[in-house]
DNA sequence: CTCCTAGAGTTGATGCTGCAACTTAAGAGT
DNA sequence: ACTCTTAAGTTGCAGCATCAACTCTAGGAG
C-alpha cells in the first residue's frame, strides 16, 4: 500500500459513506423507513406469492437471518408486515405485506428511486458506471469466499 | 429508475456492502479493532502534536463530535488513548495515544494495507481504479451540501 | 416407535451510528 | 464584574449489525 494507495482507499471510503449517509437520511426523511427496511419490503412486495419465509428473505438479499429476524420485529411491530403462525406454536411460515406496508413500499421506490437519481446517478458518468458496475459484478460474483 | 438504473444501484450497494463486511471482518480478527477505531488511531498516530481535540479529530474524519466521543470512551476503556483533563474539571484538551495504542495501529496499517491490497486493490483494473477515484473526489469535494 | 440430527426461526449481548439534549467553559459586549 | 451567547464535549436513546446461543420442528435411521 503505497501512500497513493491509502489516499485513494480513504477517499473511496468518505465517498462511500457520505453517499450512503445522505440516501439514508432522505429515505429516513421522506417515508419514514430505514434502507433495511426498505430492502425487506421491495423484496416481499415482489415476491410471486406475496408470502415469503425468513430464510428466502435472508438469502434474497444476502443477509444472515438473525438480521433479518430482528428487522422483522420492528417492521411488524411497526404495522408494515404480518408473521402468520402455521402449524404449531412457534412455527412461522409465512411473512406477508399488511396493506400499510405495501402502500409504504409502493410511494418509497418511486419517491426514492428520484433521490437515488438526484444525488448519485446524476453524477456519474457513462464510462464511470460502466466501471463500477464491472467491480459490482466481479465482487458480488464469487468474491473469495 | 428504469429497472436498469435499479439494478446498477443493488447491485453497487450489495458489492458495497460485501466489501465492507470482508475488510471490517479482516480487521476485527487480525488486530481485533474495528474500522473507525482504526480511523481515529490514525489519525492521531499522524497529528503532529500528537495530541488532538475532539472536534479536530471529528472534522479530520467527517464524523460527528458525538460519534467520535463514544468511540473515544470505548478506546480510552482499552487503554488505546487518555484523554488529558486540562484546566477545570470536565475540560478535556488533549487526545493522546498511549503505548499499546500507538503500537496496536503501527502494525495494523501494514497488516490491514495488505487485506486491502489482496481483497480490493488486487481485483480493481486501472479504468476502474480511475472511475472510483473521480466519483470520490466529485462526492466528497463538494456533494449538495 | 424412539431417538437424533439438521434446519428454521428467535433472542440476547455487544458494539456502532445518528440525533438531540445537556453541561460546562470561554469570550464578547455592556 | 456581570450576563449572554457560543462552542466543546459528554451523555442517553433508539435503531442497526453481527455473533452466538437457544427453542422448536421435521424428518430420517435404527
Amino acid at each position: 500500500m503505497s501512500d497513493a494507495d491509502w489516499a485513494f482507499w480513504d477517499s473511496w471510503m468518505r465517498a462511500q459513506r457520505r453517499m450512503e449517509r445522505e440516501v439514508d437520511r432522505a429515505l429516513q426523511q421522506d417515508f419514514d423507513i430505514s434502507k433495511s427496511e426498505f430492502g425487506i419490503l421491495v423484496t416481499l412486495r415482489a415476491a410471486p406469492g406475496g408470502a415469503m419465509r425468513v430464510t428466502e428473505l435472508a438469502e434474497s438479499l444476502g443477509w444472515e437471518k438473525g438480521r433479518v429476524a430482528h428487522l422483522l420485529t420492528r417492521m411488524e411491530a411497526r404495522g408494515f408486515l404480518e408473521r402468520e403462525e402455521a402449524g404449531a406454536a412457534g412455527r412461522r411460515t409465512g411473512i406477508t405485506l399488511t396493506a400499510v406496508g405495501a402502500e409504504r413500499v409502493d410511494r418509497a421506490v418511486l419517491g426514492h428511486g428520484r433521490v437515488i437519481r438526484r444525488l448519485v446517478l446524476d453524477r456519474l458518468a457513462p464510462d464511470q458506471v460502466q466501471a463500477i458496475s464491472a467491480w459490482s459484478r466481479a465482487m458480488t460474483g464469487d468474491g473469495s469466499e
